[in-house]
RNA sequence: GGGCGAUUAGCUCAGUGGGAGAGCACUACCUUCACACGGUAGGGGUCGCUGGUUCGAGCCCAGCAUCGCCCACCA
C-alpha cells in the first residue's frame, strides 16, 4: 500500500467492479427495503443538495443491504417540464429563434436531443458519489411505461370526477404563457405605491375614493365595494359611480370582505384580475371583464386609448391621465407582496382561462389520516404540522400547462367542442363510436411535471401492471427529501399512492435540511457561492473555479465581486478530498431538522481521517501479512488490551446500529470516528507494538494480538462501509483473507452486530488504568520540559494488590509507551525522593527529579491541580450536606456522588502531601 | 397575521434532568520504525436574557431579545 491515501486511484476502480458484478441489484432474499430516488432533472447537474441527499440514501441502502434486506434503491430522472423547456428555449434564443419558429414537433425533438446529449451527466455524477442504485431499473418520467401510467391515472380520475376542466382565474405567467399552480408562485415584499383614485358618483353630490396598488386594473372594474355597516357609505350602497377613463358606470355594492379601517374603506372590484375580487364578483353576480391578452397587454375590451399597451405601460398612462383629470387624490409609497413565477420571475397575473384541475378534497382526507394514524412517519416529526396545515387548506390543483415539453393531456375535442378523455384516440373512437369522418384534435396542453412525479413510487415499479417488483417493494421504506418539496411532491405522492395503490407510498419521510455555504447563505449560481461536489472530490484550480462561478451569470455585473470573494476564500483552489471524505462530512453534519452550514474544515478533517484509517490498515497489514494470525490452529492468547479493544468495538457496533436506525448519521459518524482514531489508532495499535516487536513475547500472545488487529480492522471496515464505500472496499479486499473472511465484495458482507460475549469489563477498567498511568507520566514530562525520548525511572507508592497485578501485566506496555527506564515500588513509609507526582486512583506515581526539579513549575502545577479538584470536591460536599438531596435524589445518584467526593478528597490529600514535600526542598 | 426552528469554546456543531463535549482553529514540545493528512501535552465557554418548577436546569415551563425559514387575499 502507498504511504499516503490517494482517493482518486481507489475510487476509479471499485464502482465499475460493483456495477459489473451486479451488486446493486436487489438480492431477491430477505425483507424488502426500498428507497425511491427523488428524480433529478434529467438535464441537470449534481449540486451539494443532491450530494448530501444521495449520501444519506446510499448509506441507508448499503446498511440495509448488508443487514440482509432485499434492498432496492430505484434510480431515475424527471423531465422537469418548464425548467427543461426554458433551457432549450434559451438555446434557441441564442440562435435568434423561438419555439414557434420550429413548431411543436421539431421543438420537442430538439428537447429530446438535448436530453440525449446532457441526460447522462447527472447519472455519471451519481456514480462518482458511489450511489448503489440499481441501474438496470433506471426510469425516466417520460419513458413509455411511465407515460402510460400517467394516462391511466388521468383517465381514471376523470372518470371518477376527480379531474375536471373549468374556466376560472388561474396564476398566469405572461412571459412563459402558461398557467402555473399556486405552489409555483412565490410572493415577496417589494416597494410600490398606493394610488388613491376618485370615482365620481353618477347622481352627483361627490365621489368615492378607492385605494389600489394596481391602477391599470381599474379598466376592468365592475363595481366598488364598501362594508355593509360602514356608516360613511351606507347610504350610497346601490348607487352608481362613473368609472373614469372608460365611460362605463359601475355599482356600489356592500360586502363584508371590505375592511373599513384599511385605506379609504372603498375597494375597486376587478373580478377578472384579482382572486379576492373574483370571489366578490361571484357573490354579487358581477360581470367578468377581462382586459388583458395572454401577454398581459390591454386587449380590445379596454378603452381604445390603452389597447396594445403592456400592463406596466398602461399603468403609467392611466396614472398620468387620472392626474390630468384631477382624479388622482393621493399617491403614497407602499410595500406590497408581489407574486412572481418561480421559474420566469415574471409577475404573475390572475387570468381567466380554461384549465384542467384535480379535485383535491377527496384525496386530501385520506392523506391526512395516513399520517395521523402513523402509517407514515415524518422524521423529524414537526414537519407533520406543516403537512397538515397545507392539506387542510388545499385548493384544487391546476394541472394543465400551456407548454410543449411534457405529457400531453389525454383529451380530444370534436369539431363541436365536445371533450373525450381516454388512453388513446383509438380507444375514444372505439368507445364513443366515432368514425374516421369525425375529426378529433388532442388538447394542446401538457401536464404539470409534478403530476408524473406524484406517481413515481408505483409507476417506476411497473404499475398499472401488478409486477413482482410492485408487489415486493411497494410501499417503499423511506423517502429522503428536502422540506421545500413537501407540498409539491411528498403530499401528492401520498394522495396518488393511497388512491391508486390503496396504501401509502412510503412508511417514513426523512426530511433533511438545506446545504448552505460557509456563511450560512443559500448556495446559488447568482450569488456565486456554489460548490460543485465533484470539485471537492477531485479538486479544482483557482482559475477554473473562478471561471465556473463567473460564467453564465444572469447578472454579469456580479462577476467581479464573485471573483474577488472566490479568490479570497480559495487562494489555492480546492484540494482533492475524495468521495469518501465528502460523504463522511455530509453524514457528520446531518443532524436532524437543521440546515447544514458547509464547512471546508470538516471535509479536510475527514480527509485526514481517511488517511488515518489508511495508515492504520498499512500497519495492520505490515504486521499480519505473511504472518501467523492464529486462524490456522496454534495457541492463541488474548491480552487485556486485546480484550479491551474487542469490547470497545462491540459498544461501537451497538452505537452505530442504533444511530443509523434513528437516522442519526452524525452520531454514526462520530462514534466510528472516535473509535477508529481515539481508541483503535491512539491506543490499541500502540499497545500492540510492544507485543509484536519484542522477540521475547510469547507466540500465542503475538497470535492473539495479530488476530485481534486484523479482526477489529475487518469489522471496522464493515462498520464504515455505508458511509465510506470506496476506501473500505479497497482495504477490505486485502484484509478480509487475513481475517479469514471470504467474499467478493465488502458491500455484500453482513453489517456487524454487537457480540455480548466479547464484552470485557475487567479489561476495560484495566486499560483505563493504564491510560491514566501513561497520561500522568506524559503530563509530567511535558510540564517539566523533559525530552520526550529520555527514559525516566518511575516509583510507585500506595498501590493496592490490584495495582500490583496490573503493573505486572502491563509493565512492558508502560515502560515502552511511557519511555520509562524502570518502574519500582516504594515502601509505604519509605521516604520519597525529590520527585514530580501523578495519581492513578489511590496509587501515586513518582518521577524522581533529583536536582532537576523546577520547584516553581512543579509547585504551580500542583497548585493548579489541587485547586481544580478541591473545587469539585467542595461542590460535592455541599450537595451531600443537603438533606433534600439525600432525601429526594435517587440512591444511585447519591452513592455515585459519595464515591466521587471520596475519590476527589483522597487525591487532594495526596497532592497536598506532595506539594508540602516540594516546598521543603 | 399564523406556524416552525435556532441561539453552547474563535468557527461549525453534538449534548434534552445528576461530574460542560467533539472536529477545525490556537499554544508548546516532538520528524519515535502506520500516519506531519502525524504524535504528546495544553489554553479557551457566567450554555442569548429574565423569571419559574425541581434536592438539582445547558436540558422542563413562562416571558423577552436576536436571527432564520414556511404559510397567508388586506385592496
Amino acid at each position: 500500500m502507498d504511504k499516503t491515501y490517494e482517493p482518486h486511484a481507489i475510487e476509479s476502480r471499485w464502482y465499475a467492479f460493483w456495477e459489473e458484478r451486479g451488486h446493486f441489484a436487489p438480492s431477491g432474499q430477505g425483507e424488502p427495503y426500498c428507497i425511491m430516488i427523488p428524480p433529478p432533472n434529467v438535464t441537470g447537474t449534481l449540486h451539494m443538495g443532491h450530494a448530501f441527499q444521495d449520501t444519506i440514501m446510499d448509506a441507508l441502502t448499503r446498511y440495509y443491504r448488508m443487514k440482509g434486506h432485499n434492498a432496492l434503491w430505484q434510480p431515475g430522472t424527471d423531465h422537469a417540464g418548464i425548467a427543461t423547456q426554458m433551457v432549450v428555449e434559451r438555446q434557441l434564443a441564442g440562435e435568434h429563434k423561438t419555439r414557434h419558429d420550429l413548431g411543436r414537433e421539431a421543438f420537442i425533438e430538439r428537447v429530446w436531443a438535448w436530453k440525449a446529449e446532457s441526460g447522462g451527466t447527472i447519472t455519471r455524477q451519481l456514480r462518482r458519489m458511489g450511489a448503489s442504485v440499481d441501474w438496470a431499473r433506471e426510469r425516466f418520467t417520460m419513458d413509455d411505461g411511465l407515460s402510460a401510467a400517467v394516462r391511466e391515472v388521468f383517465v381514471r380520475l376523470y372518470e371518477e370526477g376527480l379531474i375536471y376542466r373549468g374556466q376560472r382565474l388561474v396564476n398566469w405567467d405572461p412571459v412563459l404563457h402558461t398557467a402555473v399552480s399556486d405552489l409555483e408562485v412565490v410572493s415577496a415584499e417589494e416597494n410600490g405605491f398606493m394610488w388613491h383614485i376618485r370615482y365620481p358618483l353618477v347622481e352627483g353630490g361627490g365621489d368615492l375614493i378607492v385605494a389600489t396598488t394596481r391602477p391599470e386594473t381599474m379598466l376592468g372594474d365592475t363595481a366598488v365595494a364598501v362594508h355593509p355597516d360602514d356608516e360613511r357609505y351606507k347610504n350610497l350602497i346601490g348607487l352608481q359611480v362613473a368609472l373614469p377613463l372608460t365611460g362605463r358606470t359601475i355599482p356600489i355594492i356592500a360586502d363584508e370582505y371590505v375592511d373599513p379601517a384599511f385605506g379609504t374603506g372603498c375597494v375597486k372590484i376587478t373580478p377578472a384580475h384579482d382572486f379576492n375580487d373574483y370571489a366578490v364578483g361571484q357573490r354579487h353576480q358581477l360581470p367578468l371583464l377581462n382586459i388583458f391578452t395572454a401577454d398581459a397587454k390591454i386587449n380590445d375590451s379596454g378603452p381604445e386609448a390603452y389597447r396594445g399597451l403592456d400592463r406596466f405601460e398602461a399603468r403609467k398612462r392611466v396614472v398620468a391621465d387620472l392626474e390630468e383629470l384631477g382624479l388622482m387624490e393621493d399617491i403614497k409609497p407602499h410595500k406590497l407582496m408581489v407574486p412572481r413565477g418561480d421559474r420566469s420571475h415574471a409577475i404573475i397575473e390572475p387570468f381567466l382561462t380554461d384549465q384542467w384541475y384535480v379535485k383535491t378534497g377527496p384525496l386530501a382526507g385520506p392523506s391526512i389520516a395516513a399520517v395521523k394514524t402513523g402509517k407514515i412517519k415524518f422524521i423529524p416529526e414537526n414537519w407533520e404540522k406543516t403537512y397538515f396545515d397545507w392539506l387542510n387548506r388545499i385548493e384544487d390543483w391546476c394541472i394543465s400547462r400551456q407548454i410543449w415539453w411534457g405529457h400531453r393531456i389525454p383529451a380530444w375535442y370534436d369539431p363541436q367542442g365536445q371533450v373525450y378523455v381516454g388512453r388513446s384516440e383509438a380507444e375514444i373512437r372505439d368507445k364513443h363510436r366515432l368514425g374516421p369522418e369525425v375529426v378529433l384534435n388532442q388538447d394542446p396542453d401538457v401536464l404539470d411535471t409534478w403530476f408524473s412525479s406524484a406517481l413515481w413510487p408505483f409507476s417506476t415499479l411497473g404499475w398499472p401492471e401488478n409486477t413482482e417488483a410492485l408487489k415486493t417493494f411497494y410501499p417503499t421504506s423511506v423517502l429522503v427529501t428536502g422540506f421545500d418539496i413537501i407540498f409539491f411532491w411528498v403530499a401528492r405522492m401520498i394522495m396518488m399512492g393511497l388512491k391508486f395503490m390503496g396504501d401509502v407510498p412510503f412508511r417514513e419521510v426523512y426530511i433533511h435540511g438545506l446545504v448552505r455555504d460557509q456563511d450560512g447563505q443559500k448556495m446559488s449560481k447568482s450569488k456565486g457561492n456554489v460548490l460543485d461536489p465533484l470539485d471537492l472530490i477531485d479538486g479544482v484550480g483557482l482559475e477554473e473555479l473562478v471561471a465556473k462561478r463567473t460564467t453564465g451569470l444572469m447578472q454579469p455585473q456580479m462577476a467581479p465581486a464573485i471573483e474577488k470573494a472566490t479568490r479570497k476564500q480559495f487562494p489555492a483552489g480546492i484540494r482533492a478530498h475524495g468521495t469518501d471524505a465528502l460523504r463522511f462530512t455530509f453524514a457528520a453534519l446531518a443532524t436532524t431538522g437543521r440546515d447544514i452550514v458547509f464547512d471546508m474544515g470538516r471535509v479536510e478533517g475527514y480527509r485526514n481521517f481517511c488517511n488515518k484509517l489508511w495508515n492504520a490498515a498499512r500497519y495492520v497489514l505490515m504486521n499480519t501479512e505473511g504472518k501467523d494470525t492464529g486462524l490456522n490452529g496454534g495457541a492463541v492468547e488474548l491480552s487485556q488490551a486485546d480484550r479491551w479493544i474487542l469490547s470497545r468495538l462491540q459498544s461501537t457496533v451497538a452505537e452505530a446500529n442504533a444511530a443509523i436506525r434513528d437516522y442519526r448519521f452524525d452520531q454514526v459518524a462520530q462514534a466510528l470516528y472516535e473509535f477508529t482514531w481515539n481508541e483503535f489508532c491512539d491506543w490499541y495499535l500502540e499497545l500492540s507494538k510492544p507485543v509484536l516487536t519484542d522477540p521475547a513475547s510469547a507466540e500465542a500472545a503475538q497470535r492473539g494480538t495479530r488476530r485481534t488487529l486484523v479482526q477489529t480492522l475487518e469489522t471496522l471496515l464493515r462498520l464504515l462501509h455505508p458511509l465510506m464505500p470506496f476506501i473500505t472496499e479497497e482495504i477490505w479486499q486485502r484484509v478480509a483473507p487475513l481475517a479469514g473472511v471470504a467474499g467478493d465484495t465488502i458491500m455484500r458482507q453482513p453489517y456487524p452486530e454487537a457480540n455480548k460475549a466479547l464484552d470485557a469489563a475487567v479489561a476495560v477498567t484495566e486499560i483505563e488504568w493504564l491510560r491514566q498511568f501513561l497520561v500522568g507520566v506524559r503530563r509530567i514530562r511535558a510540564e517539566m520540559n523533559i525530552a520526550p525520548g529520555k527514559p525516566l525511572p518511575a516509583l510507585l507508592q500506595h498501590g493496592s494488590e490490584e495495582d500490583r497485578e496490573r503493573l505486572e501485566r502491563q509493565r512492558r506496555a508502560l515502560t515502552t509507551l511511557g519511555r520509562l527506564g524502570s518502574i519500582a515500588w516504594l515502601g509505604e513509609d519509605e521516604p520519597a525522593p525529590e520527585a514530580a507526582t501523578a495519581l492513578v486512583g489511590g496509587m501515586k506515581i513518582l518521577i524522581p527529579m533529583a536536582g532537576l526539579i523546577d520547584k516553581t513549575a512543579e509547585t504551580a502545577r500542583l497548585d493548579k491541580e489541587i485547586a481544580k479538584l478541591r473545587k469539585e470536591a467542595e461542590r460535592g460536599v455541599a450537595k451531600l450536606g443537603n438533606a433534600d438531596f439525600l432525601g429526594r435524589a435517587p440512591a444511585e445518584v447519591v452513592d455515585k456522588e459519595r464515591a466521587r467526593v471520596a475519590e476527589l478528597q483522597i487525591a487532594v490529600t495526596k497532592l497536598e502531601e506532595q506539594l508540602a514535600r516540594i516546598r521543603q526542598l
